[in-house]
DNA sequence: CATGGTGGCATTTTT
DNA sequence: TGCCACCATG
């Protein structure tokens, strides 16, 4: 159904196709209400209609609305839906994820906590790049403490909204103390690269509001109704986040499935949806437990894993569908004959119409996709694996961008550190200490240390040198142009051309998807800098469900294609599919291992286990290995003797409702209990034949020949350069007021005083400095959030609204 | 002092 | 598989 015109849009409409309690849900006035919503009962559907009906019925600006999401991917799925559903005023809507919303809340008042505004996102291995220095200087021995029991115990302090303060007042043990230590150096660190790592965009947005009452405040003023999505995943920051933003009105809408709850490793605590009932009273609660998604006997297998949960709330799904086919079950020798006998499955259903693009296959680890790899290439099968390594993490990429991310924010030492030496260009460990000497001392970023370094070290001059040009051709090319002129003139691309390894082609087109992409961003509303500034922050935030491993989503708008879908039980959450491949039902890897000994642990691989069955809407299988290379030494127990055997969780299903394919059928053997005997005659399919016919599609590299980088000298001296490389003024940003300002009176000359709180139409919220001059000449001083620097405003002009 | 090659090693799940 | 530490060389 499409309502283009708002006006066709009636209530029977907007409930038209929804069963009793997704009405009752749609329909529930203010005040908060928990939806559990059960795998494939229709949730995205009952949050949309939500949304339409408070637009429509209740008058809601869309502007008042806020919609938590989990991954992009869903944000944009749920916009798409709403634009059906509302036309024009859907684009009015915030909604996003969890860490875009804090991006864009910080973007605006970063500076209140010492930070500016444009401040940079740390991905993880910047922010282990700057862990890894703090244990160097703090002389920690590192096998007794690795990098990375510090990493995850900042990252759950952060979950958790335990600020450094507070984790030293805590600590109780010699290691605790020193990871409390690590953490306020690690703070201290970022704060000084004008940096925040993932988890800040969450602690810092909840820090900025609780601090400031003023920001707080403006923000309730902004949203009066907020909806969260996959409730069962929030952890305790996101908890105070929305809570925050829900006083005093609570008209929370939060939807979950506390049997979907699969991010207990993140901090996401499912006592968030048990006790929701508890922290907000009078919490209307409704249960959707039709599922239109699966067949009957789907559902069951699904039911009868879940049900074995003590930490659940109690519900069933049921469908008024069809019964449908058993369940196939298939084990393999070992992970390459599992592989194979999954894609010669879709090869078979294929040939009789169904689409590539309806068929997936899930696994508990990234790790089992190599093997799946490799037999579904081979078979020449189409497919994406989503998750994985991102485009934009490839080294190649990285390496590019850090030059971007240095000249926009000179500050970022993790991005200097990364490209000070890449290509080798004579810099090594020594003149970095050197330069990270100096910088300390003078408290100033690396990059500006390199300047002083630079009278000494011709190498390092060099450097500097260079980054001036890159700096000037940043401010006149076109941001595309500019990308491949950091390519040219770092002499990374001739360098890559150069070189034998046979990957480097691949990486050269990289470079060039990269500069096509930095083509799709240009926009002449803003600066060239606005323009590298907003495309660092989609990078930041784009997460590995959004894509497909190797694409970028500048390639989106382009057909759908038809491929299999590869990808991680975690990531396949929120996704249906008509055909469902559930690999590695072994005990050791679903169960994992690393969760055996904990109870807490393995029922969440049991939700795991059973979200993965539920993303199946007509055929579900279920395959294993009998060996698997991985693991070989692990005498974990899990494995016995090397043999692995059957997941726990398919003993849970009832035995009627499989049915064995392929060899174990023919000797008899079951799933639960079988170990057939393979026979290795068909080996030699797996010769190289196929090899080479996988091999990318030459296209000629760009980047090659000789470059004749040197001949365009910078005249500039290096005090220019140290100027040129300061971080530029405050820039523009998309300023937020609230809908009720949009047509108040000016407020008079008067009323403006040193102190008072102002609402500027372009310039958004700020208080007043000072007042100078009287009648028409008067002249006001403001300072505004979403500026560096004051600005100076002619009264006459300027429309000042009173906050 | 910088660089490139070699060998060892570990490898859940992710915004 | 890919990353890091170490070592020999220029």
């Amino acid at each position: 159904m499409l309502f283009s015109d708002e006006r066709s849009m009636t209530h029977t409409d907007l409930l038209t196709g929804l069963n009793d309690p997704q009405q009752d849900a749609v329909m529930h006035g203010d005040g908060p209400i928990l939806v559990l919503a059960g795998a494939g009962s229709g949730k995205t559907r009952v949050l949309t209609h939500r949304v339409a009906q408070l637009v429509v019925e209740q008058g809601v600006p869309s502007d008042r609305i806020l919609a938590v999401t989990f991954t992009n991917k869903a944000s944009e799925e749920m916009r798409g839906r709403l634009r059906q559903l509302l036309g024009d005023r859907a684009e009015r809507l915030w909604i996003s994820t969890f860490h875009s919303s804090g991006l864009r809340i910080l973007r605006h008042n970063a500076s209140r906590l010492g930070y500016t505004n444009g401040f940079v996102i740390y991905d993880d291995q910047d922010s282990k790049g700057v862990l890894k220095q703090i244990i160097k200087e703090l002389n920690i021995n590192d096998d007794k403490y690795p990098l990375d029991s510090f990493s995850r115990a900042i990252d759950r302090a952060k979950n958790n909204y335990i600020l450094p303060a507070e984790a030293g007042k805590r600590a109780s043990s010699v290691e605790s103390d020193l990871q409390a230590q690590v953490y306020d150096r690690y703070q201290k660190a970022l704060l000084e690269a004008n940096a925040m790592d993932f988890g800040d965009l969450l602690v810092n947005t909840v820090r900025v509001l609780k601090e400031f009452p003023d920001v707080l405040d403006f923000y309730r003023r902004t949203l009066h109704y907020i909806l969260v999505d996959e409730f069962q995943d929030t952890n305790k920051v996101q908890y105070m986040f929305i809570r925050l933003l829900a006083e005093p009105r609570r008209n929370l809408f939060v939807v979950g499935d506390d049997d979907q709850s699969i991010y207990g490793f993140r901090g996401a605590t499912i006592s968030n949806i048990l006790e929701f009932e508890k922290d907000y009273a009078n919490t209307k609660v409704v249960k959707l437990e039709q599922n239109y998604r699966s067949t009957g006997r789907i559902l069951g297998a699904a039911h009868a894993v879940i049900e074995k949960n003590k930490a659940r709330k109690d519900k069933k799904l049921w469908t008024a569908g069809a019964e449908g086919d058993q369940i196939r079950t298939f084990i393999g020798y070992d992970e390459n004959m599992e592989s194979d006998f999954v894609t010669s499955e879709i090869k078979r259903l294929a040939n009789q119409g169904v689409k590539f693009s309806e068929m997936a296959i899930l696994y508990r680890t990234n790790a089992q996709t190599r093997a799946l790899e490799e037999s579904l290439v081979r078979a020449k099968v189409p497919y994406k694996i989503f998750g994985g390594l991102k485009f934009f993490d490839r080294k190649e990429v990285k390496d590019i961008l850090a030059y971007v991310r240095l000249l926009v924010n000179p500050a970022d030492n993790q991005a200097f550190q990364r490209v000070v030496n890449t290509p080798p260009r004579g810099i090594g460990a020594q003149a970095v200490q050197a330069i990270a000497e100096e910088a300390r001392n003078t408290s100033m970023p690396f990059l500006h240390a390199s300047v002083t370094i630079a009278q000494s070290n011709k190498s390092v001059k060099k450097f500097v040198e260079l980054m001036g040009e890159l700096k000037q051709a940043s401010q006149t090319m076109k941001f595309g142009s500019f990308l491949g002129c950091i390519v040219e003139k770092t002499e990374y691309g001739p360098r890559l051309a150069a070189m034998k390894d046979p990957t480097a082609q691949s990486r050269i087109e990289n470079l060039q998807e990269l500069e096509s992409l930095g083509r799709t961003m240009e926009n002449p509303q803003l600066s060239n800098e606005e323009v590298m500034k907003d495309f660092l922050d989609r990078i930041s935030l784009t997460s590995s469900a959004d894509f497909p491993a190797g694409e970028t989503g500048a390639e989106v708008s382009t057909e759908k294609s038809d491929t299999v879908s590869l990808m991680t039980l975690h990531l396949a959450k929120g996704l249906e599919f008509p055909v469902v491949f559930l690999t590695g039902l072994e005990e050791g890897l679903l169960p994992h291992y690393r969760s055996l000994d904990d109870v807490v642990g393995l029922e969440e691989e049991r939700r795991l286990c059973y979200v993965g069955i539920t993303r199946a809407m007509k055929t579900l299988y279920l395959t294993r290995a009998h060996n698997r290379g991985m693991f070989a030494s692990g005498g974990s127990s899990g494995t016995a003797g090397g043999a692995r055997i059957v997941s726990r969780f398919a003993k849970d299903i009832d035995p009627k409702s499989l049915a064995a394919v392929g060899v174990e059928r023919s000797q008899g053997a079951t799933f639960i209990e079988g170990y057939p005997r393979f026979s290795f005659d068909d080996e030699d399919d797996m010769s190289g034949e196929y090899a080479t016919t996988f091999r990318r599609k030459n296209t000629t590299p760009r980047y090659g020949g000789d470059v004749d980088s040197g001949s365009s000298k910078t005249s500039v001296s290096l005090d220019q350069l140290r100027t040129l490389l300061m971080p530029a003024d405050s820039i523009k940003r998309e300023i937020e007021i609230p809908a009720e300002y949009h047509d108040k009176p000016s407020a008079a000359l008067e009323q403006l005083a040193p102190g008072v709180e102002v609402i500027h139409p372009s310039f958004g919220r700020g208080c007043v400095e000072s007042v100078k001059g009287a009648g028409s000449s008067a002249t006001v001083f403001v300072k505004f959030d979403s500026f560096e620097e004051s600005k100076k405003l002619v009264y006459r002009f300027a429309k000042l609204v009173l906050v």
